[in-house]
DNA sequence: AATGAATGAGGATTCATTCAT
DNA sequence: GATGAATGAATCCTCATTCAT
């Protein structure tokens, strides 16, 4: 009768790990719980030694659960993606308007977000370095990513200055590029400068300070049409 | 490409060698050409579909050679990424020297400089989705990248710029500063949005110069005759 | 620059197997004695196992080569299915016509013939284990399996008893029967009680030779001569 | 060939136990009813994707159960087999004696008993798609099979063929031949060829007739030891 | 030297079984 | 008792690497 295959299966597993760290009670109900470990077990490992790199034997491993939740959970390996996606998404909501309160003058405005962004580009390091090689692989992905990243980022930050009478001075081209920069700036000296080409990270805190600062230098406040965008225009065109 | 008919057309050629035509160079010729090949082969096919998707049988096909070549004259799979970077060095030399002939002004130096920044950058984007996902993983190549990158670069954009007078008058910070800015500009609008994040490439160009053009502007000269840096000078203290 | 996850691969083996019974110099280059080392392997597995217990490794193990022959020369697991039953049918070739002499009288012919069937389904046990559970799930298979086995096998054996006037005095449906006779004898006396229902196999042999005799009974002759034929028709009207 | 995994999902089963009945056997009702549910699904699924390819998960979707059961109530996968091995016998029980009315004469009743095992197998042809492969497999299964298949029926069709002075004139061995001869030509025309060869139904019971007829002709109602079964046996020694 | 057939380690995935709820 | 979420052993397959030709 056998089918000889039959798997044998599981017989008692000492309750305790070997180095004793996790007490883990083994076979717990908590599906979100699970869900979760897995994500942020996922984030890291893809982070730290590339997806293909990563075995799901690992993640499970490291969020403490067996290997086939991630087949139930996510579908699969690639299935971890999306859902760390969302799960990011979740979490950077109205970050930015509830860490950081409105600055007196268009120019401090401009430069504390240019701050934040620094900050947290380099605070979301794991995230964007599994993101950006799926981005480059998979044109979809890249998409999402540009909705889910720079897009929204822009938006906040765009309302946050167009409060100012500054931004009336500018030309809309030159507004939308301030606001661009910002996240320019925070991905490039807060990210790839420290994070990529592990340049010092002050510096980096440092220089991207500095061109902040040009940027936003000598804004007029008056002249809605200012000469100097005026003559730019004429030479790109 | 296809390897069936290879046989015969070997034969066929080294017949031909027969009648005293430099046979010593032709061993060479093969062996650097095909070495050639493969680093092509491996860069086009690593950027469209990423290292671990690529398999050596796709490499040596595309390439038209047999797949133990790349053992043997790079030692696997993973020493193609260095043959990469070297072949990529190579053929880097002097591109700016080269190409971009000097402009009268501080400005339209750096403007132009941006401009072919961003130009580079998107004709390069093979290398950087290749390079990119590397630096990512192995902090030493980050390293290795970021010295035949930005270092290099910077070296040469800050040779450029040095030769205005406008430099004196900016502090060595706000110098180094507007030297990155080039690279941080060109890698951000010529490959990281158009190429990553698949924004239209013309809008990035385009924002990159506006950005480009408030970074040069007002830069106080020492030379007192220079209205415009005057009257800015003016406006800011 | 390390995947880590690199094949680290096979450092020398043993020259000599555990049991030391296959020197087997590893790694020859000899395509059709593997392919055809696989095909036998599985046939003996499948059969005695079943197919979905019969794991790639124990195929390649019992075959004598690498895992991977499987998929290189069969495109997996399922293509050793279809590979098998060409083997077979190349095996087959006019196995009636070259063992079998021609009998003197119809009834003769007859009876040699289901003779041969039942002793042929027997020494295609193997065959028969795998094929007909396939043919059970697989309603493609089961056509292919019919055009292979009880057509090609009712074509020679029609072909023949036709010689024998006998066969004239049949209307065409009793003939048709008889030649199906054969190979439905053949294969309920010769594989399915002896093989899968275990009985025993020289019962099995004369109750099949019980039957065929009772029917080629009693054949109407054309000729007038044949006593028996003659007593029977009157007997029959 | 592939297994195809596609989602059957379950249909909400037992709305027929709406119709209040017997709401105080609820408890029995339900456990003899699951299992019977279980059996069925079984049975039907193994039948047309066969046993490996079959998943529990399937099996209690099908029959609107929780997967835990089939090993509380069979003991695992396997555990359904033997199961269904007895729902079946259960269900043959004096299928033969109730159905079919005694004919007048022995040709008569041979040729009904013919008829009658054709279409039965056909009928049965699920269970045998399922206990054919498994006869197969495991000896064991394979010698149950014969108890509760030809031997029970050949039996019974013994018991009904006894009764005619025929079967007097026949010897033990034709007899029994001719009783074995009903199931083998059953197997055969009911199930081999419609259901497994894929052949015209129809066209299979009618050849089914015509060898039936043939083999029943010309039996004496006298003489106790036929000549030419003795001939038979001399031959056969 | 070049070729590509052969090798086999390693990984994603499936699914019978267990057991907390 | 019943349920189905959780488990992880076992398997097919891929593909970098080796090495006979």
């Amino acid at each position: 009768m056998k089918s000889s295959k039959q798997n044998s299966h599981r017989q008692a597993v000492s309750a305790v790990n070997l180095n004793g760290q996790k007490p883990r009670s083994r076979r717990t109900r908590d599906r979100a719980g699970k869900k979760q470990a897995l994500i942020l077990a996922a984030l890291k490992l893809f982070a730290s030694k590339g997806y293909d790199a990563t075995t799901t034997r690992e993640i499970a491993a490291s969020a403490g659960c067996a290997e086939g939740l991630i087949h139930r959970y996510f579908n699969g390996k690639a299935g971890l993606l999306p859902a760390l996606m969302e799960y990011r998404v979740s979490q950077e909501v109205a970050d930015l308007a509830h860490h950081i309160p409105p600055a007196p003058t268009f120019e401090d405005e401009y430069l504390q977000l240019v701050n934040w962004a620094v900050k947290h580009m380099w605070e979301d390091r794991e995230f964007l370095r599994v993101a950006i090689p799926r981005a480059l692989l998979d044109p979809g992905f890249g998409q999402v990513l540009r909705q889910v990243g720079p897009l929204q980022r822009a938006r906040a930050i765009g309302a946050r200055l167009k409060k100012f009478r500054e931004s009336q001075a500018l030309a809309e081209e030159e507004f939308d590029a301030l606001v661009q920069s910002v996240s320019v700036i925070g991905f490039m000296f807060g990210f790839m400068r420290p994070a990529v080409l592990r340049q010092d990270r002050k510096a980096s805190t440092r220089m991207a300070f500095v061109i902040a600062k040009r940027l936003v230098r000598n804004i007029p406040s008056v002249d809605p049409v200012h000469p100097t965008a005026r003559q730019a225009a004429l030479l790109l065109s």
